[in-house]
RNA sequence: GGGGGUGUAGUUCAGUUGGUUAGAACGCCGGCCUGUCACGCCGGAGGUCGCGGGUUCGAGUCCCGUCGCUCCCGCCA
């Protein structure tokens, strides 16, 4: 027997034909005398009937047919009688008078039902995956990546960029994130590491000549997981020669609009809004602004340091920042409600959040009202453009803690308010990052994007007397609160990328055994060069609407890095690890 | 490294102030049923209450420890 027609692939046209079909058992419904049974391909379910009357043998075997056996049944095609269509599905109009049946396989009862919405433990989902992807929601997700990756090749190749691969077996680099290591056998002692982008290799590629390049390739970083991070994960990356910001952005935007137009049909302006980077932590607390409402930050350091406040006062005279946020029209938050405020942005380290409700009458009430003067009261009312019925939310604490506190409340706020609009997808680049930020763990200086981003020509002055005030040609794709992409200008001078390790603290020695070559090979006539990497994986969840990558990815890990389809990590038989040169000094956990 | 949630039948859950034999739904098995599509009706089987220890006459329930899953902070150039 050989398959003719996939199982979301018939219809009334097809009626009286004779067709072949194979599949898996979604539900089997036997009345005793007629047998119905549902039959599923990733296509869609295709209704076939086993008739006593029309083949008694057929019918009876049929009899043992229990879910996700997979099928072959060969079959007339005919209209449901009158009344019997099944309007929620797309091949309801027919269904398959079943006259051969063969079993293909039996299977074992599944611990889940194979259904749209399985309400499972995401435990027994990824311990028993294969079954887990049979789900017509998965199917989606995976088939949509793959649309996904085949727009964004198609894409890309009619703009003159050339697919190479780039090693997964490559050097451990200082800065960024833990490298996963991979012991070397013929050179023991030795590790390589795996890639946590292909950066260095696409900057080399442009050296080479290749002018334009791009790669949908894995990449590894051992750091810790959430919803929206895993240590092995999916990159769209791109580098061009020749090209600024500009050039860089515009295929960005490109390859986003191309994708929606493909892959949802929806048509995308172009060119995405700017912002620069300090207008948008000045205003969203942020630097992945969701623009989808309103509810900005406003900066009242500068008033309150006068005021009689003496928290905010303090805080404001001493370096810190008090920003706030009105909640139009919330005046009736509830006490626990706002202490549930206090409780979330004391995830991010402030260490209160101070309130004022106007009344109707346009009096305050608030634990902090009675701390400032009329005139005081009178300024904040201009600023903050109080009215009646409004609630004001205040941090005060270091400008990073207060940025995060309130950027992230804003979003927690727009959400609880209803104020986002799920249809929408609004697009922004943040440009001009810092070159720099100080890492309190390291008391040192660390890239906020990456050691080889060009710095702006009109801060070149700054790197020596003041880093941090410098700005980089950075820019990031951010997709409604999400960060989707980054990427920056290169550094393609030799003297300028040593001056950035210079910057970075790292030693001659240091940066001359781990990134030699790459300042050799700028020192070998460098193009000036760009690109920009996307979180495939990320894009694939907003396309679907999911909120976990794990959905989005065939064979996902936990939130402990494991496998548990197979069990990976496991331990090393001691034989393999002697070959290697390793010697495990921690017991493994139980 | 830290904070929150969670773990009871194959699955999703309920389980009172600590008290007899741990329940429900779905699934599974058997029987009946010729137009269902979450088929229907009748019957049945099915439990290491994550694991270990403790308190107690008695622990699913209280205490300590531990493991898994999950959300978040830190971390993730």
């Amino acid at each position: 027997m050989r398959r003719t027609h996939h199982l979301g692939a018939l219809s009334s046209s097809d009626a009286g034909t004779v067709v072949t079909l194979m599949g898996w058992v979604q539900r089997r419904r036997d009345h005793g005398g007629v047998i119905f049974v549902d039959l599923r391909d990733r296509e869609g379910i295709t209704q076939v009937v086993f008739n006593p009357e029309r083949s008694p043998e057929v019918h009876a075997k049929a009899h043992g047919i229990r879910s996700e056996y997979v099928l072959a049944i060969r079959g007339l095609v005919v209209e449901r009688p009158e009344g019997m269509a099944n309007p929620d599905l797309k091949t309801g109009s027919i269904e398959v008078m079943a006259d051969e049946l063969r079993i293909l396989n039996t299977a074992a009862t599944p611990p889940f039902l194979i259904e749209e919405d399985a309400d499972v433990s995401e435990t027994i989902r990824l311990q028993n995956r294969h079954l887990d992807l049979r789900r017509p929601n998965l199917q989606k997700n995976i088939i949509l990546r793959h649309k996904t990756g085949q727009a964004i090749r198609n894409f890309l190749n009619n703009q003159g960029f050339l697919d190479i691969e780039t090693p997964f077996l490559t050097r451990s680099t200082p800065e960024g994130a833990r490298d996963y290591l991979v012991p070397s056998r013929v050179n023991t002692g030795h590790f390589y590491a795996l890639p946590q982008s292909p950066q260095l290799f696409k900057q080399l590629l442009m050296i080479s000549g290749f002018d334009r390049y791009y790669q949908i390739v894995k990449c590894f970083r051992d750091e810790d997981l959430r919803a929206d991070r895993q240590p092995e994960f999916t990159q769209i990356d791109l580098e061009m020669s020749f090209v600024g910001e500009e050039d860089v952005m515009a295929v960005g935007e490109g390859l986003v609009s191309a994708v929606f137009k493909e892959v949802l049909g929806m048509e995308i302006q172009t060119p995405f809004e700017r912002m620069d980077y300090d207008t948008a932590v000045g205003r969203y607390g942020l630097d992945k602004p969701d623009l989808r409402f309103g509810l900005e930050l406003v900066d009242l350091t500068e008033m309150m340091k006068t005021v009689g406040f003496k928290v905010f006062a303090d805080v404001a005279s001493k370096g810190g920042m008090i920003k706030a946020i009105n909640a139009k029209g919330c005046a009736d938050f509830s006490r626990k409600e706002i202490d549930d405020f206090t409780r979330f942005v004391g995830i991010y380290r402030a260490k209160g959040l101070a309130w004022i409700k106007v009344k109707e009458d346009g009096e305050w009430q608030s634990p902090i009202a009675k701390f400032f003067s009329d005139d005081e009261k009178a300024e904040m009312v201009r600023i903050l453009n109080m009215e009646k019925d409004d609630i004001l939310f205040f941090v005060a604490d270091t400008p990073s803690v207060v940025n995060e506190a309130l950027g992230n409340l804003r979003n927690h706020l727009a959400e609880k308010l209803g104020l986002v609009d799920k249809g929408s997808f609004r697009f922004v680049w943040v440009t001009r990052f810092p070159m720099f930020e100080y890492d309190e763990t390291e008391k040192r200086l660390v890239a906020l994007h990456h050691p080889f981003t060009a710095p702006e020509e009109e801060d070149f002055a700054k790197l020596d007397t003041e880093p941090l005030a410098t700005k980089s040609r950075a820019y990031d794709l951010v997709l409604n609160g999400n960060e989707i992409g980054g990427g920056s200008i290169r550094i393609h001078q030799p003297e300028m990328q040593q001056k950035i390790f210079d910057v970075l603290g790292l030693s001659r020695e240091d940066y001359e055994d781990k990134f030699g070559f790459l300042v050799d090979a700028l020192n070998s006539g460098a193009p000036p060069h760009g690109g920009m990497a996307f979180g495939f994986d990320r894009l694939i969840m907003l396309l679907t609407g999911q909120t976990s990558i794990r959905d989005v990815i065939a064979f996902p890990k936990t939130q402990k890095a494991a496998c548990l389809l197979t069990g990976a990590p496991s331990t090393a038989a001691p034989a393999q690890l002697q070959e290697l040169g390793v010697r495990v000094e921690t017991e493994p956990l139980g």
